[in-house]
DNA sequence: GATGAATGAGTTTTCATTCAT
DNA sequence: GATGAATGAAAACTCATTCAT
C-alpha cells in the first residue's frame, strides 16, 4: 500500500525492517517466543539494536508486524491452491482443506509461529487481532461454495446446512494444525485429508469422495 | 506415590503445593504466561520466595506440576459426563462431545491455560508431554465406541471407518476451542454441538442426529 | 558577531538556529530538562536531527545557546521597566524590584529555565558562567543607586551599606523565585514585592515606603 | 517511625538502604543528579544492582527516598542551633540565621543536593514535595519570634508585619544559598550573615544589630 | 546546508535462583 | 520446612552522535 520512496536508503530501510521481522519469525520458530529476546532477533538479523525501535517502536511493535507477516504468508500460500481450482464449488472446498494441509502451509514453521502468537493472544489484543488465520475470507469462500452445493443436492435449510459445514470444515483444520503441533512426528497429511474427505463426502454424497485428497 | 506422612507438617506442605499451582494457573489465565512471574505466583499465593524452590525444584518444575493439574481437571470434568451416560456407543461418544463442549470443561480458564502451555510446547518437552489432552485414553474410548457403531451399521472396513471418526471428531472439538479462544464473545455452544453432531449423523446415521446435542 | 550574508540560505539557517533554540527551551519548561531529548527538540523544531550538530556542535552546545538565549530574555524584559523608570536613585531600585518580580520576567516559563539549568551548573562550568542572571550589570546598577541614595540618607560607611543593600536586595528577589518555584500556586507577587520594599524602607526611610510596590 | 525488626537481617537490610541513599547523595555531589546512574550508585555503595528495586521499587523511588534523607539531615543539623538558643525570640530567629547559612549546614553537599532536586521538581511532584526545606516548621518558629518581637517593639499590624519578616527572611536565606551556588569561590558566609542581620536591624532596632552575626 | 536511517554504548528494570537465618 | 533479602545476568529500551545521500 505505501508509495514506495525509490531512494537508495529508504529501499534499505525497507529490507532491514523486513530482516527483523524474518529473524523474529525464524527465532520463534527455532527457539520459542519466549526466548526470542532483542539481542537474539538482532544477531540474527546482523543488524543494530535501535533499528527495532527506529522501525516498529519496540519489541512489541516488531511482534505485531511478525504476525501481520506470518498471516499474509499463510494466505498468499493458499492462493496458489485456490487459483489452480477453478469455479466449480467442490472444487474450490477441495482447494482450501488441501492446500490448507499441504507441506507448503501447514509446516512445523506455520504451526510453531501460530501456537505461540495465540498464547499471547488472550492478554494483547493487537495479536489477537492478527492470529486467526482462518478468517473472514475463509469463511466467506466456503459458505458461498457450500451454499450453492446444499442447493444443488436439494438439502433442506441449505443455508444452514452451509453455515455449518463451512464451521466444521474450518474446526476440523483447525484441529488438524493442533495434532501436527503436538504430534509432529506421527503426523500423516494423507490421513488428515481423508478425514476432511470423509466428513465432506458423509454430508455431500453427491459432491466429495475420499478421492479428493490430494 | 509416597505414603502420606500425616503430621501437620505434610499436611501443611501439601496445601501449600497445591496453592503455589494454583496461583499458576490463575496468574496465566488473568495476565497471561510471559506476565506470570515467580513473583507474581507467590503474591498470589500468599507464601514465601523459596517455596517453589523447595517443593518443585524451580519454576520449571512448577510449570510442569501446573500443566499436570490441568490435565487432571480436564479429565475430572470430562469424567463425570462419561458416568452419566452408560454403555451404549453412541451415548460414550454423545458424553465425550456433550463434556468437552460443555461450560464446566470449556471454560476461558481451561482455553487460557492450555494455549498458554502449547505456545511453549515445542521448546519444552515436558510441557508438550502434558499438553495433550485428548490423549490416548479419549483416543481408545472413541474408538472402541466408533468401532462397535460401524459394525452395527454394517459398514466396510469398520476399523479404518471408526480410526478416521475418532481422529476428526478430536479434531472437531480441537478446532471449537480455538474458536473459542479467538472469538470468545461470540462462540456459541449450541451450534459448535450441533456441527459434531451433524458430523456424526452424516457418518452414522443410524446412530446420531442433530437431537444428540445437550 | 559574523557580518550577516545576506542570502537566503543564511538567513533560513538563522530561523532555524532559532527555532531550535525556542523549542529546548519550551520543551525544558514543558517536559523538564531530563525528558529534553534531541528528539524531542527536534520534534518541537520540526527540523531534522544533523541540524543540532550542524548548527550548535551537538546537543550540549544547544543548550549553552539556549541559557544565553533566557538570560538575553531576562535583560531585555527587565530593560523595559528600567528605561521607563527615569534616573533618580530610587526610581531604578524600584524598577528592579518592580521588573523582577514582574509577570513578564518572573513566569512559569522563566523559573523553569532557570532552575532546570542551575540543577546542571554545578557540573557543566559553560551553563554555570551564564545562569547567573543577577550578574555584574545589576550589580554595578544597584550598587550606585544605593550608594547614592546612602550618601543622601547621610549614612555611615555609605559604600558599605550599599554593597550590603545590593547583595540583600537581590538575594531577597532571588528568595522569592525560589518561592514561586516551589508553591506556584500559593505565590503573590504584590506580597513579594511588599517584602522587599519593607526590606528598603526600613533601611533607607527616607527613600522607600510599601507604596514602592507597583 | 517504623518499628525495629531486631534480626540481623532486617539490620542489614536498613544499613543497605541506607547505604543506597548516602551513594546516591554522594554522587549528585560529585558527579550531578544527570550522571548518577544506577550503575554508579551500586558501584560508590558497593551492593548488588536489584537491591535498588528491591528496596525503592526502582531509580525514582531511591530518590525520593535521597532528597527526604537530605530534609532531614538539614533539620537535624539546624536543630542543633534551635536547642543551643534559649528561649528569647530574637535568640531564636539569631539561631536560624546563623544555623542556616553555618558551614556545617550550607554546605556545598547541601547546595549541590538541593539544586540537583530542585531542578527535576517541577516535572516530578514527589520531589517537590520534599525539595521546600524551608517549610511550615521554619515558618511557624519564625513567625512567632517575629510577632513577639513586632509586639514588644510597638509596631502597628504586629502580625502583618511578622509575617512579611518571616517570609522575607526566608527568601534572603534562600537567596543567599543561591549565591553560594553560583558563586562558590568568593562567597562569604560573614558578609551573608550581616546582611541579614543588617534586614532585621532594619527592621526591629531595639532587638536585633549587625553584632547577631556569628 | 540539510536530512534522517543507522549505530551501539549505556541506561533502567526484571527476575529466577540462592542461602543465611 | 520456611523465609525473604540478596544477587547479577540478561532483558528491553534510550539516545547523542554519525554519515551517506
Amino acid at each position: 500500500m505505501a508509495l514506495k520512496n525509490n531512494s537508495k536508503r529508504k529501499k534499505q530501510a525497507d529490507l532491514n525492517r523486513r530482516a527483523l521481522i524474518e529473524a523474529t519469525l525464524d527465532s520463534i520458530v527455532e527457539i520459542g517466543i519466549a526466548q526470542t529476546s532483542v539481542s537474539e532477533i538482532i544477531k540474527r538479523a546482523g543488524l543494530s539494536r535501535g533499528m527495532i525501535h527506529l522501525h516498529f517502536g519496540g519489541k512489541d511493535g516488531l511482534f505485531v508486524s511478525a504476525v501481520k507477516r506470518a498471516g499474509e504468508t499463510y494466505y498468499n500460500n493458499l492462493n496458489r491452491f485456490l487459483e489452480k481450482a477453478g469455479t466449480p464449488p467442490q472444487a474450490r472446498v477441495a482447494a482450501v482443506v488441501n492446500g490448507d494441509l499441504d507441506e507448503t502451509v501447514l509446516s512445523n514453521r506455520a504451526v510453531s509461529i501460530w501456537y505461540a502468537f495465540r498464547g499471547e493472544a488472550r492478554e494483547r489484543k493487537t495479536i489477537a487481532e492478527y492470529s486467526d488465520t482462518r478468517d473472514e475470507r475463509l469463511n466467506t469462500l466456503l459458505f458461498r461454495a457450500f451454499r450453492e452445493i446444499a442447493e444443488t443436492e436439494g438439502l433442506d435449510e441449505p443455508a444452514t446446512v452451509a453455515r455449518d459445514a463451512t464451521h466444521g470444515t474450518l474446526a476440523l483444520l483447525e484441529g488438524m494444525w493442533t495434532d501436527f503441533l503436538i504430534h509432529p512426528d506421527s503426523f500423516d497429511r494423507a490421513v488428515a485429508k481423508r478425514i476432511v474427505f470423509r466428513f465432506l463426502a458423509a454430508m455431500f454424497s453427491a459432491h466429495f469422495d475420499l478421492m479428493g485428497a490430494k
